[in-house]
DNA sequence: CAGCGTTTTGCAACCGAGTTTTTTAAAAAA
DNA sequence: TTTTTTAAAAAACTCGGTTGCAAAACGCTG
């Protein structure tokens, strides 16, 4: 029987041995270093079963983990996806963070995570420390205003954009189909009756995301020859709520059918309906981005356009993988893909808000 | 001037560059390695202001950052903390995951987040992994079932847990103060008149901060002579709806008061009242646990009970970082820090829903 | 049993920064 | 000018796995 290993056994306390080396393991087995890294890494060279069921028995009994930060130093790999989420607060941010988490762990890969809380400078700072951290790549949701610092990350190391694109493009996306989105609440509000649709919007939201529903939603309109606008709901402070009763008063029974092109607006639309009454004034129709639980709750149920968040979290971790193996397998001019733009289907759930 | 380090040009693109080493820098600005690494690292032997000047414009004009890897595996130190929750939907996850993201950035940690989704096996399967993964110490908003786990965990590395105990105790928690957001609560709804109080809880939900709410409460009632009792409002399927329904006809017109012990439970109360009206029946008071955005909206206002979850972020990081200094610093023995019990001062948000 | 191909295994050189020790250079004292 | 004191920089070794290369062990055939 091999002897003890120096740094396995604690005379001490018996509970806290010190940490084991792949050498003390090796000395254990009775085999080389090398032969247990091989073992640890499912090596090319085959050994005998005998070494590996030796190797196998020392490893369970003593509890042997091998030290990611010398494996890293080594292979130059991690397994280390950074995130950074422009704010948490909002539920497709938690649920999507609760996907990739999922999907992550999935090809033993852990997440870090960094929270720009739609601050630019933030975020920036997120970038440079995940970066330096050692990720193998990086999925941001961005807030904006980083787009040459992205775009510049995204040279450097595999980097693949949620929700939200940078301007210049070139860097792999993945997002919901926004327009077929619009289009479903479009369809919603008309078949229940509304013939003249606003989309709210919030003014301090200049993202791509919500000029994509904007721009939807007019040609939507254009398409089916309905009347309807945009129109700015939340504006800083409270002046929403006037702008909002004049919109609703303007159109008094003439068949409004309101959208709320994020939660935030939908939560000062509701404020602001609230007013009114427990159910909707006859004859308004509403519908909303962001499935929040509220969303089965309020006016006995609001129809809203739910994205897809664990598809697109999947989607993510999967395109994010595929660069990681490309930049590792192969050498840095061949290392190119080209970027690609990925949509996941959302899908419209029908609620009382805009039934007949 | 020095000749440029073999690696720092990239004649081909021009853009992605070969990472520099620390010897490169130390080549370029004509010093040594170990002098980079000092200045790096500010360490006692002082350089000459010049050298320094020298080191710091080529670190400045290269952009050098240096290797994480091998600077965790030389010092055995990650500037990472590992973050397990247990349901990130719930906006105190998300708002806990938002206060200690900005508390470790600004002690230049990043965070490492595992999502156990309340599964049991997923924590355990977290907890290894991120443990593996060489973090400096970790935060566990714990599901519970793994106290064996986690306290053998926390002999092993630094451990606070966040919010919820475990049951042997002896590991440091930060929490909100519940005794005290109980009395709040239940001093709301007295002041608003009500005369029997119902605490509605959630049947799978058996945390120690479920019964910790759940004990104050039966404490303040009698305290105070006050009539109520516990009532199981979400029990698996629908069957809490009759329940409440029978809970508030049962004292219909007696001044009832009830409390959601958390959001959860709420939503499902909303969502029974719903079909009553929407403002509270004549004499019902109602307040809740957690901030959720939609307590401003609902019922014109909810009284809440509002956790500090910044303050909880800070304290948690602020006492993981103790802890780690002392384990870094002093040697295996005396690294002994007494477990500690740290309760966070939560307030009332006064609402409509209990007003007179 | 020699000869040859195949697998198993060990040696030793890494990865890149940090730290201790030694050497060298410069400044101060004699 | 020479010797002593002090500081700055170079060299050498460390952290703990990984991996290319080559030697050793093994099995098979003639």
């Amino acid at each position: 029987m091999p002897k003890m290993a120096q740094t396995a056994d604690n005379w001490e306390t018996g509970c806290a041995m010190a940490q084991m080396r792949i050498k003390d393991i090796a000395a254990e087995a009775g085999v080389s270093p090398a032969t247990v890294s091989r073992y640890l890494n499912n090596r090319p060279g085959q050994m005998t079963e005998e070494t590996r069921a030796r190797i196998a028995e020392v490893i369970e009994r003593t509890g042997y983990r091998p030290r990611a930060a010398a494996r890293n130093l080594r292979s130059s790999r991690t397994n280390l996806i950074g995130v950074i989420l422009a704010d948490i607060a909002n539920p497709f941010s938690s649920a999507m963070l609760e996907g990739l988490s999922a999907s992550a762990a999935a090809r033993g890969c852990s997440l870090m995570t960094a929270i720009s809380g739609n601050d630019p400078a933030k975020e920036a700072e997120s970038l440079t420390r995940l970066i330096d951290a050692g990720v193998d790549g990086l999925v941001v949701n961005t807030c904006g205003g980083n787009d040459k610092a992205i775009a510049a990350a995204a040279g450097r190391l595999p980097v693949v954009l949620l929700d939200r694109d940078v301007a210049a493009g070139g860097v792999d996306l993945v997002t919901s189909n926004n327009r077929e989105l619009v289009a479903g609440l479009v369809d919603a509000l008309a078949a229940a009756g509304s013939e003249r649709l606003c989309l709210l919007t919030e003014a301090s939201d200049d993202s791509p995301v919500r000029r994509e529903r904007a721009e939807a939603f007019a040609d939507e309109l254009s398409q089916r020859g309905l009347a309807g606008e945009v129109v700015t709901l939340v504006d800083g402070g409270a002046t929403g709520a006037g702008r909002l009763d004049e919109t609703i008063r303007g159109y008094a029974g003439k068949r409004l059918g309101l959208i709320a092109a994020n939660g935030l607006v939908f939560l000062r639309l509701t404020e602001a309906l609230a007013q009114l009454g427990p159910s909707l004034p006859a004859g308004l129709k509403i519908a909303t981005f962001d499935d929040y639980p509220w969303n089965h709750v309020l006016f006995g149920g609001v129809t809203t356009a739910a994205q897809d968040t664990l598809t697109i979290a999947e989607r993510v971790v999967e395109r994010l993988s595929e660069r990681i193996d490309v930049v590792t397998t192969t050498v840095g001019e061949a290392a190119k893909l080209a970027p690609k733009r990925i949509e996941i289907p959302g899908h419209i759930e029908h609620r009382a808000s805009t039934s007949r």
